[in-house]
RNA sequence: GGGCGAGUGGCGGAAUAGGUAGACGCGCAGGAUUCAGGUUCCUGUGUCCGAAAGGAUGUGGGGGUUCAAGUCCCCCCUCGCCCA
């Protein structure tokens, strides 16, 4: 996964920041800093001559824009333009160079006229698990007309219904409806994606309770793409946390299902550790689990101990007190560590289909009837879970894997807890299998391949991954381009009449309820639009009444493809020309996996935007409309940045910018305050805006300040006062250059002394350094380094050392130094001059200096021309220490070329004074000659 | 509980194939210029002892490896993010 440079683009470069959400609050200083970034980075590589495509749009649908029009009663796309202008205002004056010809809107009919494209291109496919890839429907429709695919209930396909037809492609299409249970949010008035709901089921935005409810909905097939979404990570120049938060979200667990009788009946099981089945002495199903109740027996079989029948009279007895206990509990306190495991026996015994031996089946609330089968094979020896209700039961702890951590391989009786690890499998022998002698993964395919052999099960794969909920009951956004007919088929609309343009509502509120109303439902505000839902079409069989989808699409839909659409904004007959894909986007060797070369943002997009974008991607790239696998190539994330808050005495926040620092504290006037560290904005009075800071110190020392105030991808706290500090530095280097009252340059032709040339070469190969790997803050720091020294010199500046400083400022100030630039008497701008070039031979100096140790401590430095010898070195440095060594032999010296020079002495002497003796031991070094000063 | 990441001056942060810790900036102190002011300039500024020279000490805490550790190894503490 070779890092792009911009060698490797043949001199091109598609550099992208994640787009913003037009808020009414407008930006604050935080907003910027990535925008800043890649603009630094872009004009940097133009001027290295690579082709720079870099933009900037809007992702202006969605749930906050509708609320803040219902709050502020306009339009939503009223307020949205207002705010999309706003923003464009604020980013002008900081002078980013994204191409104004290309900031798309996803509320821009003609980009969300291929939003909806691009639905009925995936409404139109189907994943073919064999190719391992989407293929367009009508392909599907072939293979099933043909009989090379089997309808479901083995009819010829001529024989199906129109709406037999289209039940079984529905059930194919990667999108698709579906009655599921969703999560439906009556304080929202619509329902939300599972990501989009909190662990404690409330919803992310707002904060309301969140019910499951069974509807029919629009859904995205994205599981099945779960392998290659996981596998292709490995392409992507990706921070790795981003990378392991989506392999987490995909949730990929291989495992095996494995059946095991009970009487007349077949419990499967579910478990990811098959090379543990001979260590597993009960099954444990869910409460909720619809076998239960065939599985439970009349009687009490033989006199079982108390903890397994909780003393009731029978097992039904038991098993619905249980039940009862169990369904007042949330799944996330069941599923709680800290909990004591409790179980009852349900009478019912199983057999383990590798030792034929009888096992007891019990019922636990800590298995999960949604998660797996609802059913588990427990292993007491190696999961800590069933360890624990083994021990709370009494039953048996057969170890099968062998410990490694030294406790008893055999007996279990004195473990404290589960062996999870591996090692090497015992008490794993049957006449069916032996596995004794073989480590866990061995163990799991021979396992794997028994059961499947033997009939009684199969290798599976599950995925946390769940399909994607698409509709959303809300007015701001894509509605979908499909209709319904009088028998409720859905049909998708033929391009021709894309787009289908948002309706005007007189009210376009979503219905809410209380929020607090389980049993309320969701209501779309589109419903309202009777002249529009209701329409008259031609879709083929000649004109017919038809019914609109109300739903629309979810806000993730537009940022799931913007970067293509950048690439061609106007197209009317494209979503993106291909060519245009391949020459920015495509693959540049056959391992590359194609995209944006650099898309920088923040984290909280690492699961949600970045997986969804990244599966619409691969079902256009299977669908042939584009060259790349994947929409971005490199990801960077930014930091935040925060800022400090205060709160006075009640609590309630004070402006932080009226806050002062006295006496250790914080005021506001004369109340102290408390300071608070957090995100910036409104609501803790902590603001900063670009605007303010353009109007006080120009845009250039804010793009200075931002870049130089740390590492880009760490967060770090604001502070108005340090932005001084970049001012100085851009009126230091313009006093250098010009004179300060006339304007004229200050320059020389003659060349630089070599000191300066060396400080100058040097600096332009750190810069050059820095800059490619995005470090900004310590170029930033070289280039005043670099100033300063200038500043010092005796010696009248150079105009060609002027000259490089000013190109080098250019990306992070590219006001002050094109003016800069046309005042040294160049009449065309600097943004397409070469970036200065580091001559290596410039960089070596006649001397060098060594820092001498001695016993690892600093005690002199020394200056010997750079082509000594180890030799000379090494008795100049020892010269240099004599008096750290007097009266005592040397062991060791080490001598590092270039670097350091460490000797190490022999005898107690090396220790000079202790405590006690420290004043008479003092004073007789004073008495001592110091060393000779040219040895310092 | 698991995974990942991070702890360096008053503050933001430099420095890791191990090699002079604190680059650069803010703040602070002293001085200069100015009628005055600072969005000006110069000097100093980790801490402790010392008038200075110089010395001791110092990168969350404790051990270890090494001529040499912010950097590598072990244990612990704190914080952040993700997942349970």
């Amino acid at each position: 996964m070779p890092r792009t440079t911009p060698a490797d683009g043949a001199g091109k470069f598609f550099l992208m920041d994640m787009f913003p959400y037009p808020s009414d609050a407008g930006l604050h200083v935080g907003h910027p800093l990535g925008y800043i970034a890649t603009d630094v980075y872009g004009r940097f590589l133009r001027m290295c001559g690579v082709r720079v495509l870099h933009t900037l749009g809007y992702d202006a649908f969605g749930l906050p824009a509708e609320q803040y029009a219902i709050q502020t009663g306009t339009h939503p796309r009223a307020t949205t333009e207002a705010n999309i202008d706003r923003y464009r205002s604020q980013i002008a004056r900081l002078g980013l160079a994204h191409d104004p010809t290309r900031s798309v809107a996803t509320t821009d009919e003609a980009f969300y006229r291929w939003t909806q494209w691009i639905f009925l291109q995936i409404h139109g496919a189907w994943y073919d698990e064999a190719q391992r890839r989407a293929r367009p429907i009508a392909e599907l429709v072939s293979a099933l007309e043909s009989g090379e695919l089997p309808t479901p209930d083995g009819r010829p396909w001529s024989e199906l219904s129109v709406g037999e037809q289209a039940e079984v492609l529905d059930a194919r299409r990667l999108a698709y409806r579906a009655e599921v249970p969703v999560n439906w949010c009556p304080g929202l008035g619509t329902v939300l994606a599972n990501e989009e709901v909190t662990a404690d089921g409330r919803s992310e935005r707002g904060n309301f309770p969140v019910f499951r409810r069974e509807l029919t909905q629009w859904m995205m097939r994205i599981t099945a793409y779960a392998d290659r979404l996981l596998d292709d990570l490995e392409d992507l120049d990706w921070p790795a946390s981003v990378k392991a938060m989506q392999r987490n979200w995909i949730g990929r667990s291989e495992g095996a299902s494995i059946r095991f009788a009970a009487g007349d009946v077949e419990i499967e099981v579910f478990t990811t550790r098959p090379d543990t089945l001979f260590g597993a002495t009960y099954l444990v199903l869910a409460p909720e689990h619809p076998l239960v109740d065939t599985l439970v027996a009349e009687s009490w079989e033989g006199d079982p101990p108390s903890a397994w029948t909780t003393g009731a009279a029978s097992p039904a007895e038991a098993v619905a007190a249980y039940r009862a206990r169990a369904s007042a509990l949330s799944e996330r306190d069941r599923q709680a560590e800290a909990r004591a495991r409790t179980g009852v026996w349900t009478g019912a015994r199983a057999t383990n289909p590798v030792t034929g031996e009888p096992i007891p089946i019990f019922v636990a609330d800590y298995v999960l009837a949604g998660y797996g089968t609802g059913a588990i094979m427990a292993v007491p020896a190696h999961d800590q879970r069933d360890f624990e209700l083994a021990r709370v039961l009494g039953l048996e702890v057969r170890p099968v894997v062998a410990p490694a951590d030294g406790r008893d391989p055999l007996d279990a009786s004195q473990w404290a807890d589960a062996y999870v690890g591996d090692g090497e499998l015992v008490n794993s022998t049957s006449e069916a299998l032996g596995i004794d002698g073989m480590g866990v993964a061995e163990a799991k395919r021979a396992v794997t391949a028994w059961i499947e052999d033997a009939g009684v099960g199969r290798r599976t794969v599950t995925y946390k991954l769940r399909d994607w909920l698409f509709s959303r009951q809300r007015y701001w956004g894509e509605p979908f381009p499909i209709v319904y007919d009088s028998d409720g088929i859905a049909h998708a609309l033929p391009e021709s009449m894309l787009p289908v343009t948002l309706p005007d509502l007189d009210d376009y509120r979503p219905v809410t309820a209380d929020p607090a109303d389980a049993a309320s439902g969701p209501e779309a505000p589109l419903a309202r639009a009777t002249e529009w839902v209701e329409v008259t079409l031609d879709l083929g069989g000649g004109p017919q009444r038809y019914r609109r989808e109300t739903d629309t699409m979810p806000q993730w839909a537009g940022s799931c493809w913007y970067e293509l659409r950048y690439l061609d904004p106007d197209d009317d007959s494209h979503f993106v020309d291909p060519e245009l894909e391949r020459f920015w986007m495509g693959p540049r060797s056959p391992a590359d996996s194609g995209g944006v070369d650099l898309y920088v943002g923040g984290v909280e997009h690492a699961v949600l935007h970045l997986l969804y974008s990244r599966f619409w991607h691969k079902v256009l790239f299977d669908l042939g409309h584009l060259s790349s696998r994947e929409p971005f190539r490199r990801l960077y994330n930014q930091g935040y940045i925060q800022a400090y808050a205060y709160t006075d005495r009640r609590g309630v926040y004070v402006p932080a910018a009226e806050v002062t620092e006295r006496d250790g504290g914080f005021w506001y006037g004369d109340e102290p305050v408390e300071r608070h560290y957090g995100k910036m904005g409104k609501s803790l009075k902590n603001g900063v805006t670009p605007d303010e800071m353009c109007d006080l110190y120009g845009a250039d020392t804010l793009r200075l300040y931002e870049m130089s105030m740390g590492p880009l991808d760490v967060s770090r706290p604001w502070d108005t006062r340090a932005v001084v500090g970049s001012l100085r530095f851009l009126q230091r280097v313009w006093r250098n250059v010009l004179d300060e009252d006339s304007g004229e340059p200050r320059v020389v032709d003659d060349p630089p002394d070599a000191e300066t040339e060396r400080a100058l070469h040097a600096t332009v190969a750190v810069v050059r350094a820095e800059v490619e790997g995005l470090r900004f803050n310590t170029a930033i720091a070289k280039l005043i380094e670099l100033n300063n020294h200038l500043t010092s010199s005796e010696r009248p500046l150079s105009r060609s050392v002027a000259e490089a400083l000013v190109l080098m400022l250019a990306p992070f100030a590219p006001h002050a130094a094109e003016e800069m630039w046309h005042r040294l008497g160049h009449d065309t701008s600097l943004a397409y001059e070469a970036f200065p070039t580091s001559d290596p031979s410039k960089l070596v100096s006649s001397a060098v200096t060594y820092p001498v140790q001695v016993d690892g401590r600093l005690r002199a430095t020394i200056s010997v021309p750079s082509d000594a010898g180890e030799a000379t070195v090494r008795e100049a440095a020892l010269a240099a220490v004599e008096r750290w060594l007097a009266g005592r032999s040397i062991d060791k010296v080490v001598v590092v070329p270039g670097r350091i020079v460490s000797v190490v002495g022999s005898g107690q002497a090396a220790e000079p004074d202790r405590a006690g003796e420290r004043g008479a031991a003092g004073n007789e070094r004073r008495s001592e000659p110091l060393p000779p000063a040219d040895s310092r």
